[in-house]
DNA sequence: GCAGCATATATGCATTTGGAAGATAAGCAA
DNA sequence: TTGCTTATCTTCCAAATGCATATATGCTGC
């Protein structure tokens, strides 16, 4: 940083952009939350809600506000993801994104998906373990659609850093909603990392973990023996991670 | 997304810069690369090397240039680490910076060093574990320097990234010259993590993940037994992560 | 009300993984 | 050559994990 902003502001700077990758969990399957522009470049396609920096707010104000205006959505899970500067990911100019990503339990999105034009779409990942690469959105009839500006790679990027946390850092809970089984949890594992999981050493390690707050209560309406509900602790009493 | 870049150029939007926290390992501790500022804002602070965005330039290519005007430095590993955007976290205005780390042997820095009024200085973490938090810099004596802008927690969420990372990840080697013991690999990590790690079990994890080549040469001039040298051995066979 | 069903939960055991300690090896110095 | 120091190897033990089995429980159909 070595000039005044007055020398710079003779120069054409970036603009600055905020993207949310919101993703829920979907009969069993990561979905994420698309909108259809109308407008090109992309007209037609899908994309992340996103909009412009504002001078006077910060990265996660602007997220907030754009969860807000574009979704109808408050108070949700977000961590800043990655960003993204090519010269070229825009035809428009030069337009640097910052993303996010928010996880959110499905219910919370019946509100969203009423309001214009957003739908769910089913993921699907086309590499394994975290090997990283773009992400292909399908829609109902589970053809993959197009997605506007590096999206996909967007995408991508949140359902690796997500299959990279998901072990030791609790945002599976972020995808539930209140209550919820063991079941329900190791399901949540299952479809982030996409792969299946030893149900046995999953219910000790979360026992184990003080994540889990027993709430006393049962799922119900199930032709079995039902399962204990939990709701999630925060602050358990963390034990390194050596 | 909403609006084209015309409409956008009617209002301000923010300058975008790039920092690097370059940091790498001198007499078992951490140390970060700064320079001592001559202009206000923060006149006489120390900061990170950084510049801002130019329009036509991607993010990796700012790191690049800033590291090779700044440092003279060029071909060392480099990740993006975190974007910091708070409104006032630039007197001058609004300035968002994508922050990276760079890690690079000691030795490629004596180049640097000669260079102007960089300088290495000895980071004291605070905090344990992951759990976050500004970080100092020392200078020779040990006193902690002054820091400009937001730079005490870059350095800090630089150190929590590598003590994050560096479990799983191949970012030790960076730290070190081409050729190393063992006892060289574990105490760049004792160095990040900030506590002793046992021996044994280090030795057995890093000889079975088949990150290391051996070269059959030893390390000479010690008295005692020589430890064997090892080579950093790309692409090993990656066991998962689970 | 009761047998039976499907899943939840608990228990036991083999295998694997990591920590700790001792034994041995290999250079150099006196 | 002896002794010192650190590297490397071997062994043992505790903890975590995968797997198989046994038991528990609420519901359904009769």
């Amino acid at each position: 940083m070595e000039a005044d902003e007055t020398d710079l502001d003779r120069h054409p700077h970036p603009h600055l952009a905020v993207d949310v990758a919101l993703l829920t969990l979907h009969e069993r399957a990561l979905h994420a939350l698309l909108l259809r522009r109308d407008a090109a470049p992309f007209a037609g396609a899908a994309s992340l809600p996103g909009g412009f920096v504002h001078i006077d707010e910060s990265l996660p104000d602007a997220v907030v506000r754009v969860l807000r205006e574009k979704c109808g959505l408050h108070g949700v899970f977000v961590e800043q993801l990655f960003t993204f500067g090519d010269v070229g990911r825009d035809p428009r100019g030069r337009v640097v994104t910052v993303a996010y990503y928010a996880l959110v339990p499905v219910a919370a999105l019946a509100a969203a998906r009423a309001t214009g034009e957003l739908t769910l779409c089913r993921l699907d990942v086309p590499w394994p373990q975290t090997q990283g690469g773009p992400v292909r959105a399908l829609d109902a009839n589970g053809k993959p659609l197009r997605l506007a500006f590096d999206h996909d790679v967007i995408l991508g990027t949140t359902v690796q850093r997500l299959r990279g946390k998901i072990d030791y850092a609790p945002v599976g809970f972020e995808l539930l909603p209140p209550q919820f089984t063991l079941l329900d949890l190791l399901e949540v594992h299952q479809a982030v990392l996409g792969c299946p999981i030893n149900k046995d050493s999953f219910r000790r390690r979360l026992l184990a973990s003080g994540l889990l707050a027993p709430t006393g209560r049962l799922r119900a309406n199930v032709a079995h023996r039902p399962a204990a509900l939990f709701r999630f602790r925060r602050k358990g009493r963390g034990k390194g991670h050596a």
